[in-house]
RNA sequence: GUCCCCGUAGCUCAGUGGAUAGAGCAACCGCCUCCUAAGCGGUAGGUCGCAGGUUCAACUCCCGCCGGGGACACCA
């Protein structure tokens, strides 16, 4: 029994024992639609416990322990089940058979890999996009929080079955890209800035790399020498984008130009579609979209009275390319000073024919402040003191920044203390979670030195009996079910709170089981159980490691 | 003004409408002559911002306040 349909078949079989009620004429109401069942947090209540009594209780009219108890035996009945108690006001506290439990070592070894996956998205097809950093500087903070977080959901988007494209938007197009050219140029020809331009360090360090990799460029024609500049920049800068996320562990698949975007006349196509649909109309000398149709405070702007388009024609053209390439839901991933965004966003997707509650969905992420020598550094463009993807992953490694950037749920602010993770204690949960498959590794490498026998044919289930491998072997269950959440809910926080946990209960177990035969003792089955338990436990905290993009590894 | 997010232990934060609200850190007390002590066990620490409502049951859902952060464009 694997463990998703240990919880699945549970319920199951309340369903059922309820169905049976009502069928003898036992109890009045009907079967509910989703069985609540959760694992209790206190051991006392059982492997399972269910509150469907509680709820079933006043349309029949009875007590919830009466309800509790109609559907007690059918329970007990169950091969797996070993009891099943009355708890509290009406509780169903249920007890699983502890070998039968144990069976999920055998589950886990022979799928390793595929462990904790499952098919609750199978066969959706979904765009993820994220960071979409305009290509005029290095990726700061904001962006960091986004690939760690947006890598990490469309591995769990996948896990889950769905079919993930992640794409980089690129606004290589517009008034920013040609600020950004006229102000390496500036930089290169010893100018001063224009007042609008972008003024960090880096852009002086782009003004040499071009200038060296093209040592002309200077004499160019004064009027259009800021676009040789601009196209010679942005491609430094891209580059360097690309090649930082590599390392970062994010990776894309598609980086889509916005100006291939218009080059395919592609606004020209939305705006007919959008047309056939009825939500376009014209005012002012101005092109319009009428997204207040549709929930949005004002109607959007799609060309100007003088004829330019506006970024929200990108966008709109973008969306409706999106769709056509055959997605099925496209999730964008935004910062909080884009919130503006939700309502419009939806809006086009109502004004294209599409359902905004389905095929559109937008994630907004809060802000990261970032705390270094006990002070919060302020971060302003302006000022030059922003922090980088690279001088975050130089300050405290990948695997650090990665994880403690998607611990959170993005919609929470959250704070970085740059001196904690930089001490690499285990006051970063990341270390505590790497260490106990550290910790696992070690075992397994003295279970090979001592011959112990392992694997599926040296596995006896019944010798797990320990309340501590029980408790393993139940937050070891859970893994698929949080794996299934974090997808659902695009939270994949879930999964590191859950390494967190099992990390947490495999220490307790490694404290009260010894798994190596002491001193002179003899190998026993037990010590083949308990090693497979471990390899087991190991398995699924690198599963779950590889799900956050970070790294599980062997010493520590 | 309109909208979004947040308010839970000293700090940073988890918490599917369920039982005694949790974790890490910080504080205090214990545990290595044999598996990695980056660990384990224990103590202490709470008006879940305030006030109503819905419910058998509210930290959780709804309404209103208070406090903190953020966003509004024919900008990008």
């Amino acid at each position: 029994m694997s463990s998703l349909t240990q919880s699945q078949a549970l319920a199951a079989a309340i369903s059922a024992a309820i169905g049976a009620a009502i069928e003898r004429g036992d109890l009045v109401g009907t079967i509910p639609v989703t069985i609540p069942l959760e694992r209790p947090k206190n051991r006392d209540h059982g492997d399972y416990a269910t509150s469907v009594a509680l709820q079933l209780a006043k349309p029949a009219g009875m007590s919830p322990r009466a309800v509790a108890e109609l559907l007690q035996s059918d329970l007990l009945d169950l091969p797996e089940v070993s009891s099943v108690e009355i708890a509290g006001p009406g509780f169903i506290n249920i007890t699983l058979n502890r070998s039968n439990q144990a069976e999920l070592v055998s589950t886990i070894l022979s799928s390793p890999e595929t462990y904790g996956t499952g098919n609750s998205l199978s066969g959706i097809s979904i765009n993820l996009e994220f960071i979409s950093a305009n290509p005029t500087g290095p990726l700061h903070l904001g962006h960091t929080r986004w690939a760690a977080v947006g890598d990490s959901l469309g591995r769990v988007l996948s896990a889950a079955g769905a079919l993930v494209t992640r794409e980089f938007y690129i606004n290589d197009r517009g008034n920013q890209m040609d600020l950004f050219g006229k102000s390496v140029e500036a930089a290169a020809l010893g100018q001063p800035i224009p007042e609008d331009g972008y003024q960090g360090d880096y852009i002086s360090d782009l003004a040499d790399a071009v200038v060296k990799e093209n040592p002309k460029i200077k004499e160019l024609a004064a009027e259009t020498r800021y676009e040789s500049f601009r196209e010679a920049a942005y491609k430094v800068q891209l580059a360097e984008q690309q090649g930082v996320l590599e390392t970062f562990n994010t990776h894309f698949d598609v980086w889509f130009s916005e100006r291939s975007l218009h080059e395919a006349g592609a606004v020209e196509h939305a705006l007919t579609k959008l047309r056939t649909q009825g939500h376009v109309f014209d005012s002012e000398g101005a092109i319009w979209l009428r997204t207040t149709d549709f929930g949005d405070d004002k109607d959007r702007v799609i060309t100007k009275a003088n004829g330019d388009l506006t970024y929200f024609a990108s966008d709109t053209a973008y969306y409706i390319n999106k769709r056509e390439r055959g997605f099925d839901i496209c999730i964008y991933m935004l910062g909080a000073d884009h919130h503006g965004y939700v309502n419009r966003l939806r809006a086009t997707a109502a004004c294209a024919g599409d359902n905004p509650d389905y095929n559109v969905e937008i994630l907004i992420g809060q802000l990261v402040k970032i705390m270094e020598g006990g002070e919060e550094v302020k971060l302003s463009k302006r000022a030059g003191t922003i922090i980088t993807l690279e001088e975050l992953v130089e300050k405290v490694g990948v695997d650090a920044a990665r994880y403690t950037l998607i611990r959170y749920p993005v919609d929470t602010p959250m704070v970085m203390d740059i001196d904690i993770l930089r001490r690499n204690t285990n006051e970063n949960p990341v270390y505590y979670v790497q260490y106990a498959h550290a910790r696992i590794a070690a075992v397994l490498r003295n279970v090979a030195e001592l011959g112990i026998p392992i694997g599926l044919s040296n596995f006896d289930p019944s010798q797990l009996s320990h309340d501590r491998e029980n408790e393993l072997l139940g937050t070891l269950a859970e893994f698929p079910v949080v794996v299934a959440a974090a997808a659902t809910f695009r939270e994949p926080h879930r999964v590191a709170r859950y390494l967190e946990e099992l990390a947490g209960v495999y220490h307790g177990f490694y404290a009260d089981c010894r798994v190596l035969p002491l001193g002179e003792e003899a190998i026993s089955p037990l010590h083949s159980a308990r090693a497979n338990l471990c390899a087991a436990t190991k398995q699924v905290l690198a599963n779950g490691l590889e799900l956050l993009g970070v790294s599980a590894p062997e010493r520590m």
